[in-house]
DNA sequence: GACATATAGTATGGCGCCTAATTATGAGTC
DNA sequence: GACTCATAATTAGGCGCCATACTATATGTC
C-alpha cells in the first residue's frame, strides 16, 4: 500500500538505508497517520468555502439549539482547547457573522456566546452534511469488522499511552 | 472504547441527539484521527526536549550523512512541504546550531544546508530512538494482522480519496 | 470594609503550516 | 545587450493551536 506520506516515506528510506529490517511496524504507523492526515485534508477543504475550519465547525455545532448560548470557557471545555484558542476562534466566526457575545447582567465576567440565524441555518445544514460524511468514511464495514478494526486501534492506543519511563518493551497483547 | 478526542465526543453527542442511529461509522473514524492525535502528542512530546518538532525531525534525517547538503526546495519537496515552510523550519534550526546554509559558488541563487556536527551526531542518536519508538506502538501484531489491518486503512482511504462529486452512496467494498 | 483568592475572558508571542507576493539570479531568444 | 521567462529562496500575512501573563470581576474571610 502506497498511501504514505512524503516525510514518512523518507524516514522508511532512511530506516531501510540503515539495515533496519522491521519497518512493517513503522509502515503500519505512517499509515494510520497518513490515513487521519488525508480526513483532516479532506475535512479542511470540505469547510473552507464556509470559511469555517474544524474547530470552529465543532463550536457551531456545540452552540446549536441553544439559544441561551454557552459560556466560552464552556466551549473551550467540550471541545478540548484551551480558552485561549476559543476567543481566537470566535473572533473570526463572530467576524464572518455566525455568532454574536452577549455580556452577563448579573456577573459582567461572563459572556455568553449565540449563534445568529446565519450561524444557526449554517450549524443545522452543515452538521447533517458533514456526520453523512464522516459517515461514509467508514461505510461498508460490516460490524464485526468494525470490531477488529477497533480492536486493533485500541491495542495501538494502549502503546501510545503507555507512560514513557515504563518498560518500552510491552507490547499491544490481545487480552482485554 | 472510549479513547476519543473531546471535540469529536461532542460532535457523536449531537448526532445522537439528532436520532442519528448509525454512529458507529462516525466512531470509528474519530478513532483513527484519535488515535493518530496521540501519536502525533506523543511525538511532539518527545521531541520538544530537544528543541525540534516532527517537522525539523525529518529536515534532520533527510540531511543525515550528506556532507554536501541538500537544497531548501529538495528538502521541501522529499519532506512534503512547501518552501515556505521549509525556510522556516531552517531559520529555527539554525539558530539552534542544527545545521548552516552555504551559498554556492557558481549559481548564487542556490543554498545547501548542511548539518553541523553537533546536528549531525543530534540526528544520528534520534533517528535511532525515534524509529524504535514508532516502531513499538505496533508491536505485538502478527504478519497477518498488519495485513488485515493495513487492508481496513486502505479502504478507508478509498472512501476519503473520492472525488467530491464523484457517486457518494459507494462503499468500502473488499474488492482489489 | 479591606484583603487574598478564584474565576472569566483576553492579549501576547510562539510554532508549524499555508498561499501569494517579492527579490535575486540564471538562461534562452531576438 | 535587452527582453522574457524560469528558478531559488525569502518575506508578508493568515490560521489554528498552545502556554503564559494580564485585566476585570466576584467571593469568602477577617
Amino acid at each position: 500500500m502506497e498511501n504514505l506520506e512524503h516525510k514518512h516515506l523518507a524516514v522508511l528510506d532512511e530506516a531501510a538505508r540503515r539495515g533496519k529490517s522491521d519497518t512493517a511496524n513503522m509502515r503500519l504507523c505512517f499509515e494510520v497517520l497518513a490515513l487521519a492526515a488525508a480526513i483532516d485534508r479532506s475535512c479542511a477543504a470540505r469547510l473552507a468555502p464556509y470559511r469555517l475550519s474544524e474547530g470552529k465547525f465543532v463550536l457551531l455545532s456545540l452552540l446549536r439549539d441553544l439559544p441561551d448560548g454557552l459560556a466560552p470557557h464552556e466551549l473551550a471545555e467540550r471541545a478540548g482547547v484551551t480558552r485561549a484558542t476559543v476567543t481566537g476562534l470566535l473572533d473570526g466566526l463572530e467576524r464572518d457573522g455566525f455568532l454574536l457575545r452577549h455580556g452577563d447582567k448579573d456577573d459582567r465576567r461572563k459572556i455568553s456566546v449565540r449563534l445568529t440565524s446565519m450561524g444557526q441555518a449554517m450549524a443545522e445544514d452543515l452538521f447533517v452534511e458533514h456526520s453523512q460524511w464522516i459517515g461514509s468514511l467508514f461505510a461498508g464495514f460490516e460490524p464485526r469488522e468494525r470490531e477488529v478494526f477497533s480492536g486493533f486501534l485500541l491495542r495501538a492506543w494502549r502503546n501510545v499511552e503507555m507512560p514513557l519511563d515504563a518498560g518500552q518493551t510491552t507490547v499491544a497483547g490481545t487480552s482485554p
